[in-house]
DNA sequence: TGAATGTATTTGCATAGGAAAAAATATCTA
DNA sequence: TAGATATTTTTTCCTATGCAAATACATTCA
């Protein structure tokens, strides 16, 4: 079992990352707040929703709110686990907090399971092991080219 | 001196990339030896070449080839550096070298060069110091889900 | 040198993502 | 409960990227 139908996209990625949190946090995710924290307008997240809809992510009744399905919500939790684990990565080795939260929002759709759990080991590592992090500390200087 | 004019997306990146390597190993990028190395047509190369010279990264002559200009060479560089560093990352915390390519490929566009420099950072004090190497390999097994 | 072959370019089409304005529906409040 | 207000959806348009087929050009070799 390798690669199933069609890999959802970046931005349905990221739609669906967002419904997952608002519905942890709120219990439900309006169109406006998803269109609000994605900074995009609401009439491209409706029609996000509806391609999500169609492709089985959650349920959608128009005017009335959406829900995800099981589907969804596996995927919504896993791609949450990944995002927090490479801010952590990023704040850890040092990465200015300016930065984190865009070049998380970049890369995140963009790395290999394998590559996420070899970023989850070190991050453990880096974790039990502070007197690393200062070390590496030490070494900073930026290239500003 | 902060985000001048409008920066070059990440297919233009791949193209100025892929063309200073070939410059750099050959002496000369060919369009279909371009669209070889990124897997696209060569009717596409020539639609970015063709952007690519208005944008003053290279100078193109139709059906006669291309250099790149000063500012084309200048940020080929740092592009191949960035992506070389990338690379050596992921194999030194040992992501699969099948996953290496085309993670890197991704995430190459999207992190800023803060992150860089930091990963900079990291793969150097890896480098150096070996038996963290080894520690971190201790660590590994997947979630494989 | 002049056809055959190899390359490059143009043109037309398709997809994904998103903006903006207009229309539809829902909710709130007086 | 009927406006007024807020939210959502539809529609239209735009940009970026890339494929495929048709065309143009360049090179080679007989």
């Amino acid at each position: 079992m390798k690669g199933r139908l069609s890999m959802p996209t970046p931005s349905m990625e990221d739609h669906i990352e967002q419904i997952y949190m608002l519905i942890e946090s709120k219990g439900y995710a309006r169109v406006s707040d998803i269109a609000e924290a994605l900074s995009v307008l609401p009439s491209s997240v409706t029609k996000m929703v509806q391609k999500l809809d169609k492709d089985g992510f959650l349920i959608y009744e128009k005017y009335r709110g959406l829900t995800l399905t099981s589907k969804g919500m596996k995927l919504g939790k896993k791609l949450v686990k990944r995002h927090d684990l490479l801010e952590d990565f990023l704040r850890l080795i040092g990465v200015k907090e300016e930065n984190i939260y865009e070049d998380v929002e970049g890369i995140e759709h963009h790395l290999s399971w394998n590559s996420i759990d070899r970023i989850a080991d070190l991050v453990l590592f880096l974790e039990e092991n502070p007197e690393l992090q200062s070390k590496l500390f030490e070494l900073q200087q930026d290239s500003s080219n």
